[in-house]
DNA sequence: TTGAAAGCGCTACCAA
DNA sequence: TTGGTAGCGCTTTCAA
């Protein structure tokens, strides 16, 4: 069985209050008695109980972290950066992983909740909106990342889609391209949207007609061959554009894919720009054109805003937007 | 203040044990009692406090998962593999990240423990033996994965790098290379040190001769440019070989990354071969040709493992090894 | 069919 | 400088 306080109390013949102040260094104890204390907790390999203490303190330097889709390297570096600073603080993390299912999110939101976590991370899929509500009415400490909702006050870590979007498509036309399509999924989703209306501005602003442009809608797959097929009916009987703007971080490998199957040179024939970041990029070809977001950075700022309110109780409901940078190696286009 | 079972009791007019069994379905409750307790918890918006619950029933649901580097996209494959299945048996996960360093690994292994957590999936550093070994007499499920350390008894989930490392060896030598270096990282892992060997052994049986091969140590540089610069100097005054085998993951796209800046055709001048895996290598040239390690199925298995420990108490310690696949894109050398 | 109460391991208040 | 003890919110045994 394990050692509890108890047992360690015994064991030097003390009180369980001398031992836990001991172990929190919360009020004096003479020299000897900690030294009695001490050798007690090494000879009985105590470890303490967090649940315990956890439960009479009320907190569990616990943090939870819920993102939408793991399959998604944009959320593994967000996480990556969150343990890496909630570590910092001196905080765990509870991975969940939504994978888009509002059920899924519910579903762990509430565990996290019963397991008295003491705030939360959270990658929306932007569809539990009062649940959501409830629990920051509760008054938890909770900030999006990487996706917001509308409505809801509390803090938020993302990039400016919307301009981000519409700086790039600008560049991309400056460049001399007239002919581009963008392909998207979960247009529910308030950055993917952005990204589409800033594409969209800008095109109109050049005064590109609207039918240069074509908008592709993806489900969600989680298979790779069916996003590939749905671009090869997509552009069975219609040419090829100059470009593929790619909305959805997960569509753009399967873009190339997709043209690599067919034989098409990328940039020369058909270009391909997207959102999100690919490491190492430029050792390697073709290579992509991408609207940079600073993932890593995103975690680290998400996670002090949440300590903030944590710790310091702050309250004020902040948004942070980082900014992006358009990776692009987009040749001219003379037309 | 949040609710209590206390509070549903009082507002159901009955005890909280029958609000407890109502909620575990643990015993039978009249009709009408049910519905006024659940009516009660919806009132209420009660949430059962877990960390009360697993104090008694001395059990977490939650499980922690110990990696070595989540710079390492291999490990960010485990662990997406790992919480996946872990959420299929009900558990949740804690992600712990120590980055290669033993004195983290200790903390968070503690935390663990004090965290009362039901298992633990463990990719080790290799490093803290004696403490390791404590957690296994304490008969607390842990299973290694992708790691294992010598004359530790427990499971492993990992695959067999002696011999894939032979075997692609075998292959490339049969393919006419001849001068080939092998950088590594961590020598003290030891599928880096079975690759290692792996690799001498049919080097050794093809009876190549000694100077026709380097190994090339590395640190596990944290930084892309120190890694690169590590091969500058390395190569300042000899030849580059036919193909570089790199042996540590980190280190394969480091070392693409040095050939392309100095302006070696790969893989015409020099090869590029390593283990893992990368993702859409068909689509980007240059290909690098890879033994691919099963990371998802690994993450699988390992938690498979540990629920038939912590759930059916399982003691038999078993190891799975699981087959690579040489994912190969070598021209053929003539000589 | 239900309730009372002990106790999980810890913290912190009140006394001494 | 230390100890006794109530109580955190829950489960579960025993009794009714």
């Amino acid at each position: 069985m394990k050692a509890t306080m108890k047992d360690v109390a015994r064991r030097a013949g003390v009180s369980v209050s001398t031992v836990s102040h001991v172990i929190n260094q919360t009020r004096f104890v003479n020299g000897d008695t900690t030294e009695r204390v001490q050798k007690a907790i090494k000879d009985l390999h105590y470890q303490p109980n967090d649940l315990a203490r956890s439960l009479r303190v009320r907190s569990t330097k616990t943090i939870g972290m819920v993102v939408a889709d793991l399959n998604n390297d944009h959320f593994l570096e967000i996480i990556r950066a969150c343990e890496n600073n909630a570590n910092r603080y001196g905080y765990n993390t509870i991975l969940c992983n939504t994978q888009e299912d509002p059920k899924k999110e519910k579903m762990y939101l509430q565990l996290l909740l019963q397991k008295q976590i003491d705030g939360i991370i959270l990658a929306p899929t932007c569809q539990n909106r009062s649940f959501i509500r409830n629990i920051l009415d509760t008054n938890l400490p909770l900030v999006f990342i990487d996706r917001y909702m509308k409505d809801m006050e509390t803090c938020y870590v993302g990039v400016d889609s919307y301009s981000s979007s519409r700086d790039a498509t600008k560049r991309i036309l400056d460049l001399g391209y007239r002919r581009i399509d963008m392909p998207y999924a979960l247009r529910s989703l308030w950055p993917v949207d952005d990204r589409i209306r800033g594409f969209q501005d800008a095109l109109r602003e050049y005064g590109i007609p609207e039918e240069n442009s074509a908008l592709i809608e993806f489900e969600d797959y989680e298979d790779k061959t069916q996003t590939v097929e749905r671009f090869e009916t997509f552009y069975k009987d219609r040419p090829l554009p100059e470009l593929l703007f790619v909305a959805g971080n997960k569509l753009t490998l399967a873009a190339v894919h997709f043209l690599h199957k067919r034989g098409v040179d990328i940039p020369e024939e058909t270009a391909v720009a997207g959102f999100g970041s690919f490491k190492w990029n430029e050792d390697f070809t073709p290579h992509l054109s991408m609207v940079e977001t600073p993932v890593f950075e995103m975690g680290l700022q998400a996670v002090d805003l949440l300590m903030e309110r944590i710790e310091m109780g702050v309250q004020e409901n902040k948004t942070v937007l980082l900014p992006t940078k358009f990776a692009c190696y987009l040749p001219e286009k003379k037309n």
